[in-house]
DNA sequence: GTATATCTCTACTTGTTTGGTAGACAAACG
DNA sequence: CGTTTGTCTACCAAACAAGTAGAGATATAC
């Protein structure tokens, strides 16, 4: 499961990316038509910012906008931003890889399984953006 | 990433499915085998004991086996024991479904991905049982 | 029937993560 | 200048993760 913190991070990219080129956004807005609280909002957006996802404008006529066309960031790359390792086990992780402390990869019978499950889940996390996000009428 | 919990659970039960036929196990001996906490280990028998996945003899020559042959067991029955729920949220989730507070699930863009990655994860978990999980020599 | 081996159960601990909240600060704009 | 907005630091309570300790219950062997 994935924590409230990634989930409340992509419900506002997908509102983000509906109101794409309507110029930037108030966090006050997407808070309250995303039912987020404000001030835990803040703390992801500006996350999502650091990580280049958002830019930000301050002052009267401000607020947040996606960096780039919602086709173009993957959910791969924001999962792994707010949530970690999108793969079960570090020792099956391409971006957060660690050795395992002691079972021999080449034959640990877990590892292989994990990798599929990693690759499936991949398949669709890199291949949909944040334009999927977007709830339909 | 699932909990060491977890992981210690699979890799418990592909050593006992690597002995199967040979009588049981003793906790101890798996614990060696596989490097796990030996206190921890016992919780996480019993609980998977309780769950009809293993059966156990106490007193002397006594131990684990499994209640039924390894390719019987599902991987995703025994995440679901120890772990949880597979899906990433909980109004995805097919045995352990919660309502979304707000969003409306038929127009949640969010949902319809989750549903995706759910299923593409379950393939593979329902396909697979612990005689997978058998290290090869 | 006593000793020993083995699983079972309850309770605790310690550290980290989750899901927030409060309030000062800094930049932009009018 | 003052108002509007994002930024940053600090704090907090509750839950969870990962273990540890030790007494209890049962089965087997002698």
């Amino acid at each position: 499961m994935i924590s409230k913190k990634t989930q409340y991070g992509l419900k506002a990219l997908g509102y983000l990316a509906g109101q794409y080129g309507k110029g930037p956004v108030l966090i006050a807005e997407i808070a309250e038509k995303k039912n987020i609280p404000i001030k835990f909002l803040e703390s992801i957006l500006l996350q999502l910012k650091q990580h280049n996802i958002l830019e930000s404008k301050k002052g009267k006529g401000g607020g947040y906008l996606l960096a780039a066309p919602p086709k173009r960031t993957s959910l791969a790359a924001v999962y792994r931003i707010i949530e970690g390792p999108i793969a079960m086990l570090p020792c099956v992780s391409l971006n957060f890889y660690q050795k395992c402390s002691d079972c021999n990869e080449k034959h640990c019978g877990l590892n292989r399984v994990m990798i599929m499950t990693r690759d499936a889940t991949l398949k669709i996390l890199e291949k949909r953006t944040i334009y999927d996000l977007i709830d339909e009428p």
